[in-house]
DNA sequence: TCCGTCAAGTCAACATAGTTGACATGAGGG
DNA sequence: CCCTCATGTCAACTATGTTGACTTGACGGA
């Protein structure tokens, strides 16, 4: 796992603004950043990062999910999700099994364990979201929500 | 450089949502996926790639900036800086000099071709942000960059 | 029943982006 | 003359991704 030290103590540097929209151009930037860091520390700490992360989002709000699915979701190719997937069901936060009636499709769900942990990573983001919220009121919620919507939208 | 046939093709998957800020997390998501995709496949077809776009943003900002300087506000280690630095002032993207009265450090500034370079790079990703605030209107983008800020400076 | 297809698993080779640690070089300053 | 400081460079490592090639095991149809 690359260290978190340099990105902990990464500052927003003041940078001049040749553009008008450099300053939300850089508010993107470390925005995630901002969003991350905690979840990723904290996920350091359980030996697991942003990947193990990703496939634990996914498959708790997909329960059941088969392993193809997983892939086309996450947008990486089978050998890419392959090392961290088994780590995860090395260390039973994940369990696979086929389904009863279509064996070639493994199903995963999460264990307890797993629940926990993509809980408490998730935590770490919603709690920054949150704060963010609660300072702009609803209004400016909706407008964020309004706008972001717009930029994931483009592709 | 990781292909973007796969990150192309990604689309918001349609996850259900446990907690209420789900869809805030998901969006901070492919939103910045939404806003590097273009300038990503840009550098992409330029031989370069994400770590050689922030420098040239950064150098673009504070022409005449040291090496040492580029390392802080990047955030990264020396050797990390070094290849991608080396490749732009390979390609002429970029010059180093020593200062006249100051011959330890080495200045670093944009050329002609870098300048274009970083400037169609970024153009990219404003352009993602200006259509988004275009649809949102002046309050809805001054929302969004003051939601943005507080999560930014969650650190 | 055999054969093709499909989901999954696995191996090798590689690219990129980062990390530490150790050490060299060259300029300036006391 | 020596110390410090900015830079440069080498090696070894980790992590995350990519392609390509191949196996295995289950299913389904001619």
């Amino acid at each position: 796992m690359p260290k978190t030290s340099q990105a902990a103590g990464l500052h927003r540097a003041s940078l001049a603004k040749l553009h008008e929209l450099d300053a939300a151009l850089e508010l993107m930037y470390y925005g995630w950043r901002g969003m991350t860091l905690e979840a990723d520390e904290y996920l350091a700490k359980q030996g697991l990062s942003r990947p193990h992360h990703r496939i634990l989002y996914v498959v708790a709000r997909r329960p059941d999910i088969a392993i193809g699915s997983l892939i086309e979701i996450l947008g990486i190719s089978k050998q890419a999700l392959n090392r961290p997937l088994n780590l995860l069901l090395d260390r039973k936060l994940l369990t696979s099994k086929r389904a009863p009636e279509q064996h070639r499709s493994k199903l995963l769900r999460l264990t307890g364990a797993g629940q926990r942990i993509e809980q408490k990573a998730s935590d770490h983001e919603r709690k920054v979201l949150r704060e963010a919220f609660d300072r702009a009121g609803a209004s400016g919620a909706a407008a964020w929500m309004a706008v972001m919507g717009a930029i994931a939208d483009n592709n």
